[in-house]
DNA sequence: CGTAGTGTATATAGTTACTATATAGTCAAG
DNA sequence: CTTGACTATATAGTAACTATATACACTACG
């Protein structure tokens, strides 16, 4: 008791034990946030080491994006009731904040496993593939649509992955019916699509990419991806397959990753019948 | 493809698009973090829809804590394999991240344990309660010490905490033994302790507080804690109890939740045998 | 065709929570 | 009695916006 009462703290003392800056709680007296116990007749800054225990509460909830200001509302009329129910209101903003971090370190896996596969990839080659059943979460449908509602329409899309926490960080691609590539329309999409390969329960999901692909990568501009769409097309021909339903097309890498439009690559997969 | 590159947005869809304020593009533009695709004759500015992506990985970095700057010199000089190594980096910072969280979380469940416990209360009561085992972590031996030792210990004790992840939340309280507290020394406590209601391995704990103890609080400065030991061993001798080994005693209402010293409550838990 | 209303732009100042710097007074040790 | 390490205040600077003021542009209606 005497020990803990007895010694009083300098500013320097005190900063160091709360691992901050001698000016930051400078600035925290000004504010009148936290002050020292006592100061002497020179000024001098004197805290008690009790008060290291208010200090952390301060720093928690600061790390909880609570402002200085609104914290010392709550300091400057404190009770065991007031912090009960600031620290409910915390818990369920803690909840929130661990779900989106727990979110956001999925789309760095995501990030990193993309550009892992895409570094292993040969985009001059052309190849038949099988894929696996993946799940998908679609916009609305979004054939012969003006520019202006497609601009619609990917907000409103992105802005339901935001509220249904459904970016899972992979691209959003489009899909391509079958009529409308064999018109040539090759970028007339009727869907949009971001994968999902840790689907949320109770959100309505297409289960596609299944089956028979013909995969090529369109490099540059998508000004010109029709060039590579008849490339593919005639290597379709050539090995004896009939086109599929859909068309998925996605970017590999983009404008996150390249500084140049002739740089931006995009993979194009047709499904295909033998 | 006509869609997508067909229409570009202006400063304020686009900032509706990523959900920020129109201004905070207008400073991504200043900075030459992100500008856009194209600005017409009148200095207007047009985005495409593709920057979209450029901008959230730019928000999740930024959300991760690295400066504006330190994105932009990213963005000066992309490549995917850059892009590849910030994520891997940004894995390990997230995954820090996200452990700070969860033991934030823990802290706030304890705050909440503590303050409902503490609501529940009787302060003027003593009791006599059997209590079952804990796990304390403990600091070194502080019998006799100075008041500059003290706090020197003290320091290390909550920089252990700190680095170790050992700071539960719960109380840091102060353990007497059984001759000094016959001395009437009843604050020259032998060890500083914390409990750990989710030990982890790796650490040497205490494990302890098992048996009978007899419980009262005290209201008040700690000045003044010697008349409450005496009230508390004077019931002690009414019933017919021997002084056990130590004494725990630890703060209930501190600083954090009171605004004077008056208002504190020391819980004090005297081992006794029958 | 004019004008109201909304949009765009720039420039500048203000904000929060520090952080750095300059200047001066205080204290304890040799 | 001076040196070095501390304390204090005051002021300016910082990052990343945010708000405000002012001017120009575009569109839609009467």
């Amino acid at each position: 008791m005497d020990k803990i009462n007895g010694k009083y703290l300098t500013t320097g003392e005190f900063a160091k034990l709360c691992k901050v800056n001698k000016q930051t709680l400078f600035y925290y007296d000004q504010i009148g946030l936290l002050s020292p116990q006592w100061k002497n007749e020179k000024g001098y800054r004197y805290y008690s080491i009790h008060q290291i225990e208010l200090f952390f509460v301060i720093d928690l909830l600061k790390d909880l994006g609570m402002s200085l200001n609104d914290i010392q509302q709550y300091t400057e009329n404190k009770s065991p009731e007031s912090f009960l129910s600031l620290m409910h209101q915390k818990k369920e903003e803690i909840v929130k904040k661990r779900q989106e971090i727990e979110m956001k370190e999925r789309m760095i896996d995501a990030k990193i496993a993309l550009m892992e596969e895409a570094s292993q990839l040969d985009f001059q080659q052309i190849t038949l593939q099988s894929l696996p059943e993946a799940t998908l979460y679609l916009s609305r449908n979004i054939e012969n649509i003006t520019d202006e509602e497609f601009v619609e329409v990917i907000s409103d899309f992105i802005n339901e992955l935001n509220i249904s926490h459904l970016d899972s960080g992979y691209p959003i691609g489009g899909i391509t019916k079958r009529e409308n590539v064999m018109k040539g329309e090759f970028s007339n999409y009727s869907f949009l699509y971001i994968e999902q390969p840790h689907p949320k329960v109770g959100y309505p999901y297409f289960q596609a990419v299944k089956g028979d692909f013909l995969i090529g990568y369109h490099i540059g501009d998508e000004k010109t991806i029709h060039k590579t769409y008849k490339r593919l097309l005639s290597e379709m021909d050539r090995l004896h397959l009939a086109l599929g339903d859909y068309v998925f097309e996605e970017y590999i890498y983009d404008t996150v990753v390249m500084n140049h439009k002739e740089q931006y690559v995009t993979k194009i997969m047709i499904q295909v019948e033998r």
